[in-house]
DNA sequence: ACTGGATCCTGACTGC
DNA sequence: TGCAGTCAGGATCCAG
């Protein structure tokens, strides 16, 4: 499941193959994701031409003109370009063809946490985006704003970074990693992080983010870029999923703690 | 206003 | 080998 690295990528590896090509077919085999798919969504976009793919944290943006189609990959979607000739498989629930070249794009989702939504109206003012909080990787995240965010929190730290109104993008994995890169503890009270530990944090989230991406958003086990190429790996979780074993920098044993229903990993040496 | 918990769904893995 | 139980990358909704 994708967090922002990997749904940059996506879009990264979509926008110049599908840009300012023409929509000619949208089938929907299950349109139960999320939210049903809107039953007049292939008829609304047929004949449509793709004008931009933008992102909103975890949001892919279809911009058609007359409208935004959004896309969210839930917990196990994924998006490919295909060719037109491969059957589709069992959680293969939407495919939209492009032309000129018969591009096939696939939306696979075997959980089906993931959404197809279409919007006519400013695209910022969609309920799902209007709450949102910062862009981790635009100047208006640093650590000036994150401590002004974190101010009266009771909250952990660990459930701020992953909280979409106060930041967008992070989720559990990059969540753990940069809380490591900082050197704070995930059970820490966001509103008791001073200053300095603030500014910590949103370099690590930056850098977390931004090496994900470079990397080709690669750190997730069976993350897949848009030519369903397998990710990576160019990028080792430092605590992420390695409970028991030792830290990469102390040698300490990285501990697993389950905050939120959500796993959480750290080093209690470097971390504190 | 905040916060934590339950919830949607399927697949992969572990241990008996 | 089979089967039950556990865990998984998200984010909304609801109760306290």
């Amino acid at each position: 499941m994708p967090e922002l690295p990997e749904v940059e990528t996506t879009r990264r590896g979509l926008a110049p193959r599908l840009t300012g090509h023409r929509l000619v077919a949208m089938t929907v085999r299950d349109h139960r994701l999320r939210w049903p798919i809107d039953a007049a969504l292939p008829a609304h976009l047929r004949e449509t031409t793709l004008k931009a793919i933008g992102r909103r944290g975890k949001y892919l943006l279809f911009d058609f003109g007359c409208g935004t189609m959004l896309v969210h990959l839930g917990m196990s979607g994924s998006l490919r370009l295909v060719d037109t000739q491969e059957p589709a498989s069992r959680h293969d629930h939407v495919d939209w063809v492009f032309s000129p070249g018969r591009l096939l794009l696939r939306l696979r989702d075997p959980r089906r946490f993931g959404a197809v939504l279409w919007h006519t109206e400013a695209i910022e003012e969609h309920p799902l985006l209007r709450h949102l909080g910062p862009e981790p990787l635009e100047p208006g995240f640093d650590g000036r704003y994150l401590f002004q965010a974190t101010r009266g929190a009771k909250a952990s730290i660990k459930s701020v970074l992953m909280d979409s109104r106060k930041l967008v993008g992070v989720g559990n994995i990059y969540a753990s990693e940069a809380l490591f890169g900082a050197g704070i503890r995930p059970r820490m009270a966001a509103g008791r992080l001073t200053r300095d530990a603030c500014d910590r944090l949103a370099a690590a989230v930056k850098h977390t983010l931004a090496a994900a991406i470079k990397a080709g958003g690669s750190s997730l086990r069976d993350y897949r870029g848009a030519s369903g190429e397998l990710g990576h790996f160019q990028i080792e979780a430092k605590v992420y999923g390695r409970g028991g074993a030792p830290c990469r920098v102390c040698h300490t044993p990285i501990r697993r703690i389950v905050q939120g229903q959500r796993a959480s990993y750290y080093c209690p040496h470097c971390q504190t």
